[in-house]
DNA sequence: GCTGGCACTCGGTAGAATCGAGTGCTAACA
DNA sequence: TGTTAGCACTCGATTCTACCGAGTGCCAGC
């Protein structure tokens, strides 16, 4: 995993080029400020000297990997200078303590899945002061187990849905007619029947009589059907919200953030392009969005039994810290697959 | 009115202390600059001079209503200040534009209630422009309408309980024995003979007998009930968290804000602690964080039928603009209390 | 091809001068 | 007695200057 998986087929640098990249963007990373070629000559273990650093910086300017802020400034890199610099980095390491944080967690959560993902939200961004996005993927494939029409009162019925996966919908009908308790009971048993082992993309034959049992029975399915092209299934838990303040400077920057942010849309979309595209790190521009082109994003997916069950993310500055930040959601998010995945089996998403 | 609940018994000010206090805050809400006595004494329509203005303003301050940020500057209120301003507040009206937006929006939106509270909240924070809080109150009081217990396989069960007020909750059980279909259905049939009609805060006479029905039917009831002592009941919507970037000049001060904001838990003790206290405003230091000591914080209660139901609340700056975030607050509340309480009697918190 | 040397650039900082909004005080006035 | 005009004073903010120094680009020599 040193070469991530369609990392973009950039020429190779030449070893030395390479190396004053990586001491770059390590340092650049770590102090926040431009990096100059003595530093770098003294920092690696390159045995040459600022001058010829120097000369290989002018290069990896033009080539695109590298920028000053203004003449006489040292470098910074840019997101091409990052993205070489993720593309070539090794596998990072937890420290022992952050995976005891990780096991603790995880012994000791217990809940809900919205209860364990929000935790495991705040958990991630406790462990790497980023942003932590966790998403939930949708049951738009798991079938359903119970269906359950429960009479509030005589013009409002609740639809209590229950699928496989252990989620729970409801969705409230109000007809223009009024329900006894018998009528509810029997649309219930119909829609048990009919609905049982479904999923939502499955085509339902409702009953066509015109009796209220029947109209009920319609209108359940397609309140519940009409679920389907929202897409709005997936699950979004957002912890550390308030670490975007501290990794920007400008407060115009922490404000659009944190209006994308908010976007809960926005955000699955953004993942999920990034897990679509087989990417683990989005940098700057590469997300897509101009307000966060300060912005780097990780994500892993969380995989069960094979399949894709939702993903976590942190958002930082585009100097982040990777490796700490890869090793982290990697490790939560294969946690994440073994918790729900294991002593759980099926309550997960 | 134009007096707020129980607000403290400030000895009034003379009328002119009065004019020149108000004239103040109002400009200084405005500009967030210090106010001078020639801007005073030239905008009120107090027709007296600078100089007047000024001894009037050393009272004022030696009395703890303004504060000079440095010598020779003007003034700014202080907490004091800003509450004599805020109880002596007329009470505002929202702009026609404004009237339109939330009637439009109540008469469009559709869905459950805890997407209309989420809308509303961000309703709420775009007419504001500052972040606003939708608090749903607990189900405590609302009787069991329907318990079920949904095997999902043998090791799993689901509690669904659905609640008067059309709220539904879910807890999973992972008994040590196995569980076949005929099982559960029993012990969902017991558990609705023993439940529905119940509140959380019933005591309930569980089996005592010891075959797997029995403990499954044990077990529901005790997780259902262990719901209540957290508290948990209230569902808390933020919307327009971004708003705190630009109510508030330093970063720092943006994450605290966003930091106790995170904490729902907090919100919610806060908003709660306020309507205790009858207030509707609590400024600064009034609502006992330290970290929201910059920050004010307007609540208006939802009430339907006559019992609280929950609450709106809008966050924003000392210096924020109280008239507006009052009636906007208020006319939100209440057509929420009218949507909830009108044609959807029961589909409420 | 690498390096030391060197002139040059330019952002950042420090200090001085200045400006001006606003104050507090006092003496005169109604 | 309350109000006001006048005035000296304060002090943050702004501007300007000088200057430092980190860092560069280039070149000549190794």
């Amino acid at each position: 995993m040193a070469r991530r998986a369609n990392a973009p087929a950039s020429a190779d640098l030449d070893v030395r080029k390479a190396t004053i990249l990586e001491a770059v963007v390590s340092e650049h990373i770590d102090t926040n400020q431009p990096v100059g070629s003595s530093s770098v000559a003294s920092s690696a273990d390159i045995g040459v000297s600022p001058a010829t650093v120097r000369s290989e910086m002018v290069s990896l300017e033009r080539e695109g990997y590298l920028a000053q802020p203004h003449t006489s400034a040292g470098r910074i890199p840019t997101d091409k200078g990052y993205r070489y610099f993720v593309d070539h980095l090794e596998n990072g390491v937890l420290g022992p303590a952050q995976q005891q944080q990780i096991s603790d967690f995880f012994a000791s959560v217990r809940g809900e899945v919205e209860d364990v993902l929000e935790q495991t939200s705040t958990l991630l961004s406790q462990m790497t002061s980023y942003t932590a996005v966790v998403v939930g993927a949708t049951h738009a494939h798991a079938s359903i187990l119970s269906a359950q029409l429960v009479n509030i009162d005589a013009h409002h019925q609740l639809l209590v849905t229950v699928f496989s996966d252990g989620s729970v919908i409801k969705h409230s009908l109000a007809p223009h007619f009024e329900v006894d308790h018998e009528t509810c009971a029997e649309a219930s048993r119909q829609l048990n029947a009919l609905l049982i082992g479904t999923t939502l993309e499955s085509a339902v034959q409702v009953p066509s009589r015109s009796d209220h049992v029947a109209q009920l029975v319609r209108d359940s399915v397609a309140v519940l059907h009409a679920q389907q092209p929202t897409a709005d299934g997936e699950q979004v838990f957002i912890g550390g919200s308030s670490r975007v303040a501290d990794s920007f400077d400008g407060v115009d920057t922490v404000r659009k953030v944190l209006s994308i942010l908010e976007q809960e849309l926005l955000v699955v979309s953004l993942v999920q392009d990034m897990l679509s595209r087989g990417l683990s790190v989005a940098i700057g521009s590469e997300n897509g969005f101009e307000p966060l082109s300060t912005c780097a994003v990780v994500v892993a997916p969380v995989t069960i039994d094979g399949t894709p069950a939702g993903a976590v993310g942190l958002l930082g500055p585009t100097r982040m810290k990777y490796q700490e930040a890869m090793a982290a959601a990697g490790a939560v998010s294969q946690h994440l697959a073994r918790h729900f995945g294991g002593d759980e089996e099926h309550a997960n998403h």
